[in-house]
DNA sequence: CATGAATGAGAATTCATTCAT
DNA sequence: TATGAATGAATTCTCATTCAT
């Protein structure tokens, strides 16, 4: 639909607030229809922006793209590491990863869909950003400390591949929710309802620790 | 570039073969684009077809994207329904049935594109496609009866949903291929590699056992 | 400006005389705006084509341009192949090619403009069309056959450059005709007047037959 | 993609000093690219200066190519009023014109360019410059002293139009370099060698001195 | 049934110009 | 005078869909 004569006022001349705000508008766009799907124009409203602007600050539709896919990563690794896992005992920190990854999901729907867009284009916008690889990797490291902790507590295993649990958490829970709306209706269940997704956040947490357990 | 009279030979007249064409290539285009990504030229082209027949058979890009949809489905239950897992005892059965998770995923990959492509539009194709939610509702009939079977020889523990079950085994297996791509940079390891994925299944079959155990 | 509901009738299907009928109208703009000045739509609206043809069959509008100056150079060639010179006495066969040029230029004031345009390019158009190279390279051995006889005549001095006659032969028209607007300022004088016009044409043959002169 | 930032150091304060990078910056961008194809910013960026100093200083795109259009003519008859060729026996004086024209239009390409681009123009920007028009006035008159000269000592032969032959001198040197780049590919010949530039000099002079010859 | 040319409504991108600071 | 962010109007190009043959 065009907008017809809003005459919106000009806008305020401040470059960092107007970046943010095309960022923040780009991610809700592509998170609900992907790149291909997603218009400049939309973006452009929904940031209140001119859509000059997005050119003149991230060059193209594709590199908005990138920028918004680098964003998403970013964030979910800064507000685990607000966790502060490493401070608590191995098994409290392991249940308290499973239910972050869930909570971040359900708060934050929109990287579920930048992840599987992202993949969808063989994730060739994420392949440029070293700095997400660095800031992952100590992700890993921190749970592989907590494993050896668990570990010599006696309260886990041995030999757990700290990436094949991490991905099992984050399996879990992800495929949980990007597919609520088929599996909503193939399981003839509303997936998202409260008692349901209390539920499902129980049994991932036994099913972590029942993986971990000795 | 347009291709300009390419004159392709006319194409033998046969319906049901024309309209199997179209939807195989279909189902390529828009596992590798999603809908909004997809080109109904480009259909054309890799089905070997008339542009016109795919509105003849289909109606427009979108029902075509529908029929993809409902195919999948009706594919993949298909598939595992010849596991004949009633046959099997209850270990056994879940066993294959996490094995057979996996094996479809990896050799339909266009399956979890078009899941999440369906997901992404809040899944109103699949919402019309009573068929599927019949089969559906079988498959956890059958796992329930597997499960009761379990319990009843002292194998599994009682009171496992099974549809928390189903979601699981499959959420552990989607997960890791359909991220394969973004999965491979972040944690900087081959995950497709053909000593990954074996150990990945031996990890996911071992998962659900636990799960279970008594 | 925009066309308003000039509905106009669908176009008959015949492919090749649209291909023409877009190649003439984009020859026309391109030599009155130069490449960037061209406008697609223009060319679409005066082409009575749909501007989607335009990609259909040119890919682009740079494709378009390349097109357009092709066909221009192989058309010159054409107009002073049916001259057949090679039948005529030296002296006769150089007035005819010195009137030729001065004509063609005067009746295809596009090619002047294009030739121009291609120039600023850098003829990168140009480099890409080998027909061309050869075409013209006929030429230049007409023209030093031509040469030869005149000095076996002993009509022409020898040791004459071909392609330097031909350089300054096309030389002292196309100079004149495409700085007609410059020149008609500079000069304070109605370059393009019937009688300015026949005056240059004799002084060029006159110059020319100087040059060639014993 | 815009630069975003570069942070320029704030220009020195002086007009005239902007006025003529500006001037200096465009007469090149409209040379290399014709008043369409010619941007803005780039001109500003070659210029190092703002954007809003060419509005300031020159109105506006048009205008700026009309200043540099004025500019180029002037210097061309500035540069050759130093020539003094009043001073200079007939046969000297032409020689030393030609040479001139030939030698200019090699160190000045733009000129050429912009002549074309003028040319595409309509002379619509020269036609306001009546300063050129006197000076070119007093330059044809003293070609014509020149020729007077000439015929008197019996050196040239009467009646040659001093328009005509100035358009001579010029066509043969300005279509040889204008049409550099298609020249070179057509005549599958690099014109611009050294050589090839000596030998054209030496052609032109003997063309025009047969011209005037008795 | 089959073909592919033609269409119109977008969609991405570009650009000259203006305006707040 | 100088800066560069912001604007809106084009402009090129794309795409699903229709229609004559």
């Amino acid at each position: 639909m065009d907008k017809i004569a809003t005459q919106s006022p000009r806008q305020k001349r401040d470059p960092e607030e107007t970046r943010k705000r095309i960022l923040k508008a780009a991610k809700k766009e592509f998170a609900q229809l992907g790149l291909a799907g997603a218009r400049v124009d939309t973006i452009a409203d929904r940031a209140k922006a001119n859509k000059r602007m997005i050119y003149h600050y991230f060059g193209n539709k594709e590199d908005l793209f990138q920028a918004v896919i680098e964003e998403a990563y970013l964030d979910i690794r800064a507000a685990e590491r607000k966790l502060k896992l490493e401070l608590l005992e191995p098994v409290e920190a392991i249940k308290a990863l499973v239910r972050f990854s869930w909570d971040y999901y359900l708060k934050n729907p929109e990287f579920l869909a930048l992840v599987n867009s992202e993949n969808l284009h063989r994730a060739r916008h994420l392949k440029k950003a070293q700095t997400i690889i660095e800031v992952h990797g100590r992700f890993i490291g921190m749970v592989e400390e907590i494993l050896q902790r668990g570990v010599g507590q006696g309260v886990f295993r041995p030999d757990v591949d700290p990436v094949q649990l991490v991905i099992t958490i984050a399996g879990i829970s992800y495929y949980y929710q990007t597919n609520r709306y088929t599996g909503s209706i193939i399981f003839q269940r509303d997936l998202m309802s409260d008692e349901a997704r209390e539920e499902r956040l129980n049994f991932n947490i036994d099913t972590i620790l029942r993986l971990l357990r000795p």
